[in-house]
DNA sequence: CAGCAGAGTGAAACCACTGTCAAGATCGGC
DNA sequence: GCCGATCTTGACAGTGGTTTCACTCTGCTG
């Protein structure tokens, strides 16, 4: 291995030392060794003899003056609302892994939903000159200003989980609609009619277009959906809550003594809390009622019974956002023009314990 | 709020505009604006009127040329071994915090448990210069190469999750020992005889320390230890996996016939195994089995029933890695010795639903 | 009234690297 | 032996800060 960082008495080794050790300048050290055009002119003798050198003194160049002149950073920020929420990890995954592909490296951000957080990281990342921005909008309430500030920023943006409709700011979300409708349709098909539906609350942009594939299927197949089924979730800053919500939701559902076959809630976190709250009122999944989630967390899978729910397929889509972003960094490079892409990516049934056929 | 990134047709302001709109030289606005030790000679009309030119401007010192100068990046680097246990995430959430409070940013990276990537990432990390290093080391084989590789870095460096001796590198843990002793005692304080556990790979650090607990205990209360209710964890890098080992080796319990009314488990992600198990074999937890986990995951209170489990303090313990390090960039730049400090922080018991007493 | 301390400020060096530009060397062709 | 083209290389300027050092100017002491 290499001797990394040798450093002669405690001091980095320059290109200078470089320069003297193979005995050229620092110009053509600094051609060889980062392959610039002009490299094509230098001959081999020259290279080996430079590169020799470089290797010999263990030599890493300085990113600080790099990136002072080339005002480049070859850094993007990721600004997460929750970290806590555990649909972030996959996407987080996603982001890192084709980051590091790309030879970009992330700063890890999170806004604990705060908007005082949110600008003074924001703040602190455009002061290092992230070359990109990757915001991470899970269970949040984007008011205007925060697109707005975003929108100043000026450097290439994606925002994962938000529908937009901005062309400055790029975005990747799920097709909500297409993963509720089939969720429904599942229920459906293994016969069950009377379901009972715990739906996001209202501020949250993903509740609206779920309700709507609901509505949709509904509509198409005939099923009658029971207004009084249907129950909301209390607005919320906190993803964990949906589980107390759920939970608590689920309680009243079953006092209410109105009987459903099938539950679909909005998403896992709050499946988790009305398995619980069935369990309790000695109702078994799948037995007595199947449940159905939304996102495919991680522990889903893990869950007994392990989750029948609509798998948003985090890591690509945080990979879809990363290759959006370097995208634009290198438009950006090219000085041409930076467009907004949205992509809505189709989630998939994921069809595991917790729902059956109705006997 | 201030006009961010207001730039002159593109460019960005630099010190020099300011010196030039407040008609005092560069080091007169630098001085003054750093607050440095030769400010308390500029008089107060001065400061003023450089301030409002700064704030005029929309200025905002460019980092790249301050850190050339100063050799401080303020960002520390974070090597995860694998993002997508959900050990990490409170932790990382602790990380984030406290270096948001001391003003430091984080480069996350995830070495996806593979040296190569280790190695790239390590190497990128310093040549960034971070001012230290925070390594989480789940489920990890730390073979002494990496350790290696991290000393030679010679940056402070905390390690969380692998007990050190060294005295370069700081390390946080929990104390295995203790925690799993409280967690046997539970167990037996309920009338559990017949305990069956599921260890650790022999592989993984933490394995033994909490066998040890496990044996300490039973030899202060004669609890009989049957060997034939003691099954291993295969070694394996991906801690999803056992979820699987535990599902596998408690249907390998089960079938053995031979009684057991509670089971201890590695870990929480084993312990979701084992309940699968059980309920596969139409065993009730906790009615027919009690089922105590460690760690304490999210999932975990969120699962049903609730697991009991030992719970280590992870966001705490990533504050503490960050508040040593922290040290150890202040010991660095005072130029005072860097020692390393080892902490093990004690576990609590979270006494949940998935035990019980035996009746 | 020389001398000196200290307040207040700026010129210039420096951090390590890259890119422009031009000069010198080499070569082929005439 | 001269000319233009093609190599090969290095001096130097520039990136945006910080810091050293020195200079000027008061005001005060001896």
């Amino acid at each position: 291995m290499s001797v990394r960082g040798s450093k002669v008495n405690g001091l980095m080794v320059t290109i200078r030392d470089v320069a003297k050790e193979s005995g050229f300048s620092s110009t053509t050290v600094s051609i060889v060794l980062n392959n610039a055009p002009l490299a094509r002119y230098i001959p081999a003798v020259t290279k080996k003899r430079i590169e020799k050198a470089a290797k010999k003194l263990g030599y890493r160049p300085n990113l600080f003056a790099r990136s002072l002149r080339s005002k480049r950073s070859h850094t993007v920020g990721v600004m997460v609302f929750d970290m806590t929420d555990p649909y972030c990890t996959l996407i987080l995954r996603g982001i890192e892994n084709t980051l590091y592909q790309a030879s970009y490296l992330p700063i890890l951000t999170d806004v604990h939903n705060e908007r005082s957080r949110f600008e003074r990281y924001l703040e602190m990342l455009l002061d290092r000159r992230v070359e990109a921005l990757i915001v991470l909008a899970n269970w949040l309430f984007v008011d205007i200003d925060v697109l707005a500030d975003l929108e100043k920023s000026s450097i290439p943006t994606a925002m994962i989980g938000r529908e937009l409709k901005t062309d400055t700011i790029s975005s990747v979300i799920v097709d909500n609609e297409m993963g509720a409708y089939a969720a429904v349709e599942h229920l459906h098909s293994l016969g069950h009619r009377k379901i009972a539906f715990i739906r996001g609350p209202k501020t949250l942009a993903d509740s609206a277009p779920r309700w709507k594939g609901i509505r949709s299927f509904a509509k198409a197949s005939e099923l009658d959906l029971d207004p009084r089924l249907i129950v909301d979730l209390p607005e919320s800053r906190d993803p964990i809550s949906s589980f107390e919500a759920g939970y608590k939701l689920t309680e009243e559902l079953i006092k209410q003594k109105r009987p459903f076959t099938a539950l679909m809630a909005f998403d896992d976190m709050t499946a988790f809390g009305a398995i619980r709250a069935l369990a309790k009122a000695g109702l078994r999944v799948p037995e007595h009622c199947s449940v159905v989630g939304f996102d495919d967390v991680a522990a889903s899978s893990l869950y007994t019974p392990a989750l029948t729910t609509v798998r948003q397929p985090m890591e690509a889509m945080g990979a879809m956002a990363v290759s959006i972003v370097v995208d634009g960094i290198n438009s950006v490079q090219e000085k041409r023009e930076v467009v907004a892409v949205h992509r809505k990516v189709a989630p998939e049934l994921a069809v595991r314990e917790s729902t059956r056929n109705l006997l």
